[in-house]
DNA sequence: AATGAATGAGCCTTCATTCAT
DNA sequence: CATGAATGAAGGCTCATTCAT
C-alpha cells in the first residue's frame, strides 16, 4: 500500500533483518547473498550499496544484535523496583529464558555460536558488546546479594557460566536439538526450575 | 615418494582426525576436501575412497564422537564404587570441566554446535547418541540421590540444562570467546564452584 | 574490456551456436563448457545464465534444431504449386541431400545420433519432433501419389526408411566416414541417382 | 562349475565383450573401466594388463567387429549355389535387416556411428574395415546384375547408399529412435518392403 | 539508488591410469 | 597374472562481487 514510499535511511536494517533469517536457516557459508537480497525485496547488487561484503553483514548483525537482548536485561535490572537479589535474579533468569524460547529472539544468538569459532571477530564483538555485560549485571546482583547477607560471596566467572549456561542449554534444546516428536517444557517451568537450582541447589535442604 | 604405502584399515580414522581439525579451523563449508586430505598424507581422490562426500565425512565424524565423551562419562558413573549421588554428580561435573576446557576434546562438540543449524541430520545425531545419553545418566544419578534422601526430585529436563549448560558455558568462555588477554579460571576451579552452585545453590544456606 | 555489452535477448541462441560448434567437434561428454562460453563471447559463470547445464543444452538444442530442417522440408513440399507426388518428392529427396551435404547443417543430426543412446530423452525428443514429422510428410506424399495412381500404397514404416536412409548414409559417408583422398559424388548426382532407384529402382523395366 | 581353469588366452575377448555392453549402455565417455572390469569378472587394473587405453579397447573392439557384420554378408553372397542378382540382393537385404534389428548385433555399429565423429581413426577405420568391403560386395552384384541384363548400371557410391541406408535408418528407427509404446514392423516385413522399393521402386510399373 | 548481466576464482567430485604387493 | 589402493588432472557448477546502464 504505503509501500511506494521510499525509505532509503531503513534499508541497512531491512537487509540485516533479511540476512539474519537467512544465515539462520543456512548459516552464514550456505546463504546467499541473492537470497538475502530477495527477501530484503532488493537485487543482488543494491546490498551492496549498503554493505561492503557478507562478511561485513554478518558482523553489523552481531553488533547490532549486542544491544537488543543484554540491554533489555540490563532495563529489567535497572528498572527493578525495590532491590531484592534473589527476587531479581529470578526474574532475570525467568525472562531470559522466555526470551531464548522464542527461536526468533534466539536466532541472533544461534548464529553467533556457529559463527564464531570461524570468525574470532565476531567472537571478540559478542565477548565484549554482550558477555561482559552480563558478567557485570551478574557481578552487580552478586554484590547486592551479598551485602543484603543472602547470597554467597561466589567467584563471577562461575557465576556467570551457572547462570548463563543453563540458558544457552535450554536454547539449544529448544531450537538445534529439539526432537518435533516431543516438544521441551515450558518456559515458564524451565525458569521455575531453574531458578530454584541456582538458587537452592539440588540437594536437600538439610 | 615414502606414500603408496598401504594402511587401510586405519585409514577412515585418520582422515576423520585431519577433517575434525581442519573443520574446526574454517567450518565445514571453508574446509577443503583437499586440506584433509593434505592433513591425513593422502591425496584428495583417496579421501573419496573412503567416504562418499564431504558431508559424509561431517556425519562419520559426529558418529564417531558420540561414543567418545559420553561413552567415557558413562564408564566413570558405572565405575563408581560406591553409589553416593553427590560424590558421583561431582566427579561427573569435574570431569567434564576437565575434558571441555582440553580444545582437542571441545573441537567436535562446537563443531556440532556450529553445523547443527546447517545439518538438520548433525543435530538429530547427536541428539539421540549424545544428548539422550546424558539425559539417562543423569536421570539414573538423580533416581539414585533421591532414594538416598539426598536430592530434591528435579524434573530431568532441567536438571540436564542446569548441569550440562554451565559445562557448556565453560566450553564456549575457554574457547571461541576467550580473552587471549585473561585467561579464564582452572578447570579444577570452575568445577568446585560449579558443583557447589549445582548442589548447594548460590544462596546462604538458612 | 568490449565485454560487458549487453545483449541478452540474442544470448541463448549465440550459446546454442557455439554449443552445437563444441558438440560437434569433442562430443558431447568431451566438450568444456568454457570452450563454448568463449566461443560465444561469454565467461564459463554466463553460460548458466541462460542454462541449468550443459545437458540443458544438448536438449535445447537439438529441440531448435527440430524446427529447422524438417520445418523446412515440410515448407518445401507445402509451397509446391503444382501437386505431383514424384516431382514433389524428387524434390524433397534432393533438397534434403544437398542440405544434408553440408557439414554445418548436417552437424545437428549426427550430434543427435552421437548423444542419442546416451540420453534416451534427447531419442524421444527427436522421435517426436523431427522423425514423426518427416513421417507425416512422407505419409502425406505418397497418399497423393497413391491418389494420382502413380505411386503404389507402401507401408509408411518402410517408406520412411527407403527415403530417409540413403539421405543418412550419404551424410554419414559425406562426414564421419569420408575419405579425404577421394571425395565422394557432389550432392545433386546422389540426390539424382537416389531419387531414381527410390522412384523407378534397380532393375531394368520390364 | 568349470570356473576355475584358467584361461588367459581368453581374457581379451572377454573383456572386449564387456566393453561393448557398458559402451552400448553409456556411450564411450560414460563409460567406466572399472564397469567394464566387473562385467569381465576382473579387477580394474587387470584390464591395463590387456589394454593399453581406455580409447584402445574401443578401437580393438571396432577391428573385431569389422570382421563380423559384413563377413558374414560376405560368406553369404559367395555361398549362393545360383548366381542370380536379383535373388543375392534380395537375400542380402533380408539377411541384414534381420540381423540389424537384434540389438545385440547392432550395438556395434551403433557404437561405430556414435563415436566416429570423435575418434576420426575409428572412423578411417570402419570407412576400409567395413564400408569399402559391402561396396565392394554390391558393386560385384551390381556387376553380375548388368551382366544378366536384369539391373541398370548404377554408380556404386549411390546403390550403397541406396542399399545402406535403409538398413541403417532401419536399426537406428528399431533402437535409439523407438518408441516403446509401439513397436516397429518386423524384420521380415521391412527387409521384404525395402526390396521391393530398391528393385522396383516405389513408382507403379508402367 | 537500483538493476541484473557478467565475471572469475574456487571447490567438490570423478575417473583413467599407475604401482606396490 | 592379478589386485585395489592411490594418484592427480580435469571439469561442472556456484556464487561473491563488479560494473555498465
Amino acid at each position: 500500500m504505503a509501500r511506494r514510499v521510499r525509505r532509503p535511511e531503513a534499508r541497512p536494517d531491512e537487509i540485516l533483518d533479511a540476512a539474519l533469517a537467512v544465515f539462520s536457516e543456512t548459516g552464514f557459508a550456505g546463504a546467499r547473498v541473492e537470497d538475502i537480497a530477495a527477501r530484503a525485496g532488493l537485487s543482488k547488487g543494491a546490498v551492496y550499496l549498503y554493505f561492503e561484503s557478507k562478511e561485513e553483514m554478518l558482523k553489523a548483525l552481531v553488533r547490532r544484535l549486542a544491544d537488543r537482548v543484554v540491554g533489555a536485561a540490563e532495563t529489567l535490572v535497572a528498572t527493578q523496583p525495590q532491590a531484592d537479589a534473589e527476587k531479581t535474579l529470578r526474574m532475570l533468569v525467568t525472562f531470559m529464558a522466555t526470551q531464548l524460547s522464542d527461536p526468533k529472539v534466539s536466532a541472533a544468538p544461534r548464529l553467533v555460536l556457529a559463527e564464531a569459532q570461524r570468525f574470532p571477530e565476531i567472537g571478540a564483538l559478542y565477548r565484549d558488546a554482550v558477555i561482559a555485560r552480563g558478567r557485570q549485571l551478574l557481578a552487580r546482583l552478586c554484590d547486592l546479594g551479598v551485602a543484603q547477607g543472602t547470597f554467597r560471596n561466589i567467584d563471577r566467572e562461575i557465576l556467570l557460566r551457572a547462570c548463563a549456561g543453563p540458558l544457552i542449554a535450554h536454547m539449544l534444546l529448544s531450537t538445534v536439538f529439539s526432537d518435533p516428536a516431543k516438544p521441551g517444557p515450558a518456559p515458564e517451568i524451565v525458569a521455575q526450575g531453574l531458578t530454584d537450582i541456582i538458587l537452592h541447589g539440588v540437594l536437600v535442604q538439610s
